[in-house]
DNA sequence: TTGAAAGCGCTAACAT
DNA sequence: ATGTTAGCGCTTTCAA
């Protein structure tokens, strides 16, 4: 490949000329900043990022940490992120933590000595110590950590939202299923507003929390289904994502349980799926895009050393579909 | 952050020594090197990757293109890719080219830049001369390309598979629904091995193309409901992918077409969802795990110089569920 | 066993 | 308006 060098020679001018060009910085003539032009274009040359931005200190690539794309929700998020960031000439490095200490921690090692501009985390299963070591910019997914800027939706109104409505459709016998709460810190308001919702109307629901493993949805159905065996009565539902929401419909069709007919079910998140599946599923949304967008914002800002909000929590609403 | 040089200060060595030690090379006593090794923690050391990638002239990374990572099947994938990736030291840099032309190809430049080490290819909107011309480890899924080394399920077989199977059911008025058949041109064998099964039967099916915008789902189920508006004997249906398939099963619902009773259903994929949805789906299984670690194995053996076969086609299977 | 020095491809003072 | 030069942080020959 071509370098600057190559470009310099041919066009018949220093290296310090080409890189302006490049730059589009000082004063060149029209002259030569055509012939530049032409060279580069003959020699098909790239300027070399990589030599770019060790000089520069600046390597315009973020760090993404999420779960698993595997997860729906992950992969629609990594999808608005990864387009707002390449709208602001930022490129993506997928790490997938699969929710593992271990690998999270290297992950982060690994960001750190590709030297990447900043990092956008949406898992955490580290001490809150490690992340605020980091002291660069960093921006978090639903986990308070001190002074790191924080995104997340308005888990607490979620819940209350769900429990207004399984009330309002007559639920007596209301059950909520969790993912791994210890895991989830700022997720857990949402039971949280669930439970005070609930109790201000004399209810108390049944509350079940999903495993670590959330790569092994087999153990997902077991345990939904032990739950409708010793609580048969339940009539009202709300999953703390849509693809448990999705696990429970599978179940209650299975054991004969007609949703809504018999048992009203909520989502959380309204991934794509949501209105995909059958009967679309009511579910609290989360402004997927709208908080992608934000994240690189921030991230943006941070790393250009604006000032950013330390709190940042995004309205949900209620989406009324077929389940509820 | 500290450089090699603060370490090699530090230690009371030189560069070159430091430079040994982190790379295993050379004769290094081992008091020196424990020396080095307790400076480097002392210090919170972490090698600077870009100088490293400038002077080794090897990025360790690797450029994923895709059409959208929101899409199921591309998230599962990269799943895979990125998990075997890491664990041969390679990251990934992920990239949406919304099977947009323009946006297919800054990508590419993009990731030539960056000295990527080799790129996986999973959207093609470009013209075949396009990618020969990058003369850089490449390789690609279901798109045949000169000497590019490409991955593909045996889609014609898939095909059959998927006829056979809604001959045996005793369906009759058969139809087909594909993706965008120019853009995919492999997965074009799905539709013939089909074909020519249906017709060894006698049987001529009805095909319908949805149009480019993959992103437009809306237009996925209007283009539906009008074939069975237009066709209401239809009694099976083979779609090309797991997604097309749940868009159908929506529409079949909203219709009252009972699937599989009035009509049966074939998907292709069988991505995690397929088993997830309710009734579960009938599917050819794409071997995507396998798939992917085969990508990455490729992309490794030619970034290392070593011959590997052009042609990658894994088997298919039928996976019998509930819609067929 | 260790060091000196050149080089990777580019940027950015500082000159001219 | 353009060139000289010294880095950026590391690797790697060549010497010692």
């Amino acid at each position: 490949m071509p370098t600057i060098k190559d470009v310099a020679e041919k066009a018949g001018v220093t290296v310090t000329t080409v890189s302006r060009v490049l730059n589009n910085r000082g004063y060149i003539s029209q002259e030569t900043r055509d012939k530049v032009y032409r060279v580069m274009d003959e020699l098909q040359y790239r300027p070399n990022e990589i030599a770019r931005s060790l000089s520069r200190k600046r390597s315009m690539m973020l760090g993404l940490i999420i779960p698993t794309i595997a997860h729906p929700f992950f992969a629609e998020m990594a999808n608005y992120i990864e387009n707002y960031a390449f709208a602001l000439g930022y490129k993506i490095l997928l790490c997938n933590s699969r929710l593992d200490r271990v690998k999270e921690k290297e992950y982060i090692n690994m960001l750190k000595s590709h030297r990447v501009d900043g990092m956008i985390m949406g898992s955490h299963t580290l001490d809150v110590q490690e992340y605020v070591k980091l002291r660069q910019p960093v921006i978090t997914f639903d986990r308070q950590i001190t002074d790191i800027p924080y995104i997340s939706s308005d888990n607490y109104q979620g819940g209350v939202l769900a429990a207004q409505l399984l009330i309002d459709r007559g639920c007596r016998r209301i059950a909520h299923i969790s993912g791994n709460l210890s895991l989830d810190v700022l997720g857990n308001r949402r039971l949280e507003g669930f439970l005070d919702t609930l109790r201000k109307h004399a209810l108390e629901p049944i509350v079940i929390e999903l495993g670590t493993d959330v790569f092994e949805s087999s153990g997902y159905d077991r345990m939904i289904r032990s739950l409708f065996e010793k609580e048969p009565e339940v009539d009202g539902l709300f999953a703390s994502s849509d693809i448990i929401a999705l696990h429970v419909m599978k179940v209650c069709s299975s054991l004969g349980i007609k949703v809504p007919d018999r048992m009203k079910l909520i989502g959380y998140d309204d991934i794509s799926l949501a209105s995909l599946v059958e009967p679309e599923l009511t579910t609290i949304r989360q402004p997927l895009e709208a908080m992608s967008r934000l994240a690189v914002d921030l991230i943006d800002k941070l790393i250009r050393g604006e000032k950013v909000p330390l709190e940042n929590i995004v309205p949900v609403t209620l989406v009324e579909r077929k389940t509820c």
